[in-house]
DNA sequence: ATTAAAATGATAGAATCTAACACACAAAGT
DNA sequence: ACTTTGTGTGTTAGATTCTATCATTTTAAT
């Protein structure tokens, strides 16, 4: 994408709507035919819907319920990978259980495609929540504070709250890990949460792609002993000393 | 809207895209100047967006996986009415206040367009903490079971949390209202919660169109002395009786 | 029955879109 | 150095679509 193509991406994302007519004014040094020609490369690329007389931003449409945010950005990189995991993790899923799905764009896709018949689902983000109330026979939102970065509910509300909840399987998502330092956040209180769970659930998977291998956040909510299963796509960047944990995890194919 | 206009509506909700060739197969009888001004009805009420030779549908994009529940199609009603609703309630709202923001899809247009500069917004409905979460400076999400018709939650978790929040304005929405019964909805949990915090807001605003005047549901959550503001469209259906209340009842030009 | 309002049809002209070809320029290969 | 290839761009002509306007029909209300 070249500069005029990233200033009109920019136009659209600002004012959700641009028409040619403007368009000409702001780039009279090049032809009628070359911006509708950038606009065509900007439909192709899902940036933009080609109207009569110009093109409309495809974040304008999102707005009913969609996710626009800082989230959004991060959540659409390498969403295949993370679909691949998600997909591997939906396999631990049985009928009829009660399963909570932490906050994180990986976790998301898989509430996207899970039917989890008869499940209970409890979960700390809205937009999961949002997902899985299409299909989910049972939803169940953790309250408190929204995090604006992760989309999750934390605090004391959401920690008073799975006093009284009881979960089977616990999906969960970590920003970093080390062996030394285990699986952290950044976030005090999601932290707080997510060790709590962590320590409820009968059975703990993790969903982290290898990209955060050896990163280290603020705050640790659990080690490789704690958890059960983890899913992930490459085992290269793991020392010699992962080897004893191989069992509990499972790589899937890129 | 005609039977003609439904159809090309479930078209584009089928197909997600219809060309104006298409629609003169389908439609034959009529010119193709009336397709046209179909389409424009249906962009002027947000179910389309028209585009060189025909129109998108605007669940397109936004919902990726899966059609557009039950929530969605109410949703899109009378967008325009709705939003006026919307308009004129969101200048009640003053910088730095605690706001509550119920269920409901006229509440959640006021959600897309309130700025509520410092504001903390509470609200049970997952939809609208997540739009808010974008734009608001602190939001808060009542916790418990989400109901997936009104992606509201509600239950003893949301009971217990709002026993800890304090609220200056309360944005409310009802399903139905009678001189005789108050303000009514079909859920007696979320009947419960709607009582709850009606009791706590030091102001109580409601949104509701003229629609929704004489029917009842099963719960009644409080009645016309309970609510400071009614913001409705049309006073036409109103009996006599109403006009000693006229004062709070603002009426939005349509 | 009369009137008003809404929906529809027909037409012309304006605006927009597409396709096709030509040109300029840079990168890569011979 | 020369050619080749590809990409980006400009120009034009013609096809398609859109809008505005007014005439006509249908529907609803009094």
């Amino acid at each position: 994408m070249n500069d005029r193509q990233t200033t009109i991406k920019k136009m659209l994302e600002a004012a959700k709507e641009v028409h040619l007519q403007q368009l000409r004014q702001v780039f009279p040094q090049v032809s009628e035919m070359t911006l509708r020609r950038d606009l065509s490369y900007l439909e192709n690329n899902g940036y933009a819907i080609r109207t009569h007389g110009g093109a409309i931003s495809t974040n304008k449409i999102n707005i009913p319920d969609g996710e626009e945010n800082e989230y959004e950005k991060r959540a659409n990189d390498n969403i295949l990978l993370k679909t691949a995991i998600a997909t591997k993790a939906a396999s631990y899923i049985e009928k009829g259980r009660s399963i909570y799905l932490d906050a994180g764009s990986t976790v998301m896709c898989l509430a996207r495609l899970v039917e989890g018949e008869g499940c209970t689902f409890i979960t700390s983000a809205v937009n999961t929540a949002l997902k899985l109330s299409n299909t989910a026979h049972s939803v169940m939102q953790l309250g408190g504070q929204v995090n604006k970065n992760t989309l999750s509910c934390s605090g004391p509300d959401a920690m008073e709250m799975i006093k009284h909840i009881n979960i089977d399987i616990a999906i969960m998502s970590a920003s970093g890990f080390s062996i030394d330092r285990g699986f952290t956040v950044s976030n005090r209180y999601e932290s707080q949460l997510k060790q709590a769970i962590v320590e409820k659930a009968k059975k703990v998977i993790m969903l982290m792609d290898s990209s955060k291998i050896d990163k280290d956040l603020t705050f640790t909510f659990a080690m490789l002993d704690d958890i059960d299963i983890w899913v992930t796509d490459e085992l290269d960047k793991l020392s010699p000393l992962y080897k004893s944990y191989i069992s509990k995890i499972q790589v899937v194919p890129t």
